[in-house]
DNA sequence: AAATATCGTTCGCTCTGTGTGAACAGATGT
DNA sequence: ACATCTGTTCACACAGAGCGAACGATATTT
């Protein structure tokens, strides 16, 4: 099924599919899997047993869901990933803006908040840590995309561009003309286009090639919005993408 | 190889077998992987690529390591198992004693830290979000243990007791001669067991069954302790575990 | 109550594709 | 220059992944 390049496990390629669309229908029957994935139930049940078995799903009241271990076998990543003085950097960032800081990391075309910051203990979060964003739809999203090399920008513009809100960009023309002007001021604007109300600012994390390893962005709602405080808001969060970079590439 | 019942699919174990070796060598090459499983270097390339392809594992420098979009797939997990309320007990928790909280839940023979409060942003973690814990090593590991199911608990006897500071206890009738003592206080206590010099106390978690879900427990270092606090942390910590009890059960 | 639908589970069967081991070129170090 | 790594590719053989049908057990419907 699908093209076989010889050098591929499909039965890997299947239980990755099982365990995806066990989190988007957010716990599962066997039935409904095989369903789902158009596949038979008979095949469908060994990939879940099999997985249960490894500790990797968890059955409860007749449903499947991802379990902690799943969790746990991917919890060092961010931390790696995350340095504990890059972590300064965006707390620091979150205390001088009074808003929501966040880190987002590009891998393998799409970006992954990574590290959220809310400046009280109260605040509301935008996202949640581990979310995957789209690149179209949002300031750190596209503050990458901006500085992304054509053949790799091109691949995100190939497929549909899925719609959040009524202020979604869903148009790649649209899209491409903005880029220009955020790699000129290192600075990307997502107007409520990811969620309703809630406005970002972005600045990329380049590496030393120029290729964007990432953004680090703040989110307020449109209510808390002055716009006197939007230039020392994008001039703190651009001298934040410096100290960031430096501080990933040592 | 092993024993194949027939209804489980080999080659997602092995995909699993070669993800946690990746986690384990924190990053490994093909050749490093295939002799640590004991396995062809041909047959894991596959497993490799195909996890690569599917963005599970990325690669750098040459040698793989587990992806953020791994970390991601299993991100939304924590956060449906801790509900807010719940969290907001642990944090009350942290504040009331001056040390850092943490929230234990158990899962197929493991317990994994899943939230971790401290008290100050600069207090220092006893252990990561996410980590898995030794049932007998740990206050709230041994918590778990008093009040599982006589099955379930002599399951983890069988194996050999991990070694972690000259403090562990790798006697299982050691181990087990605490249990009785712990399901009468409903408190577990762990003296630089896991970790040298840190000190912890810790109450289970139970549900409607008296099966122990989790564990709630508060750590700190041997400087900082002074022995009369402790019986307030002590009463304060149960009282903790009794409310998230009921606000899990809802 | 009877009938229908849907669930998870099991069983053969067929052919696919997984896993092995050997051979390859390219680095790297001696 | 040699030896020893590495990742990659190949052909082969047997295991086992995937299918579809049938099972009893629960729910839901009539």
């Amino acid at each position: 099924m699908a093209r076989s390049d010889g050098k591929e496990i499909k039965a890997t390629r299947t239980s990755f599919a099982v365990l995806e669309a066990v989190a988007e229908l957010d716990g599962a029957g066997i039935s409904e899997l095989a369903r789902h994935l158009d596949r038979s139930k008979g095949g469908i049940y060994k990939h879940v047993h099999t997985l249960a078995d490894l500790g990797y799903l968890v059955e409860r009241d007749g449903a499947y869901r991802l379990s902690l271990g799943l969790w746990s076998l991917g919890a060092t990543v961010p931390k790696r990933a995350v340095p504990d003085r890059v972590e300064s950097i965006v707390d620091n960032l979150a205390a001088s803006v009074g808003h929501v800081a966040t880190l987002v990391l590009y891998e393998s075309g799409r970006t992954i908040a990574t590290y959220i910051r809310r400046p009280t203990s109260t605040a509301s979060q935008p996202f949640r840590e581990g979310e995957s964003l789209p690149l179209h739809a949002t300031a750190s999203g596209k503050a990458v995309l901006a500085f992304l090399p054509d053949e790799e920008r091109n691949a995100v513009f190939e497929g549909e561009l899925d719609t959040y809100t009524d202020a979604t960009l869903t148009d790649p023309e649209t899209v491409k003309s903005t880029l220009e002007t955020i790699r000129q001021q290192r600075l990307a604007r997502d107007d409520g286009e990811y969620r309703t109300d809630i406005e970002c600012l972005a600045a990329p994390i380049l590496d030393d090639s120029g290729y964007p390893r990432g953004a680090v962005g703040v989110s307020r709602s449109r209510e808390e919005s002055g716009d006197d405080e939007l230039d020392t808001d994008a001039s703190l969060l651009v001298s934040a993408s410096k100290s960031i970079e430096n501080a990933l590439t040592e």
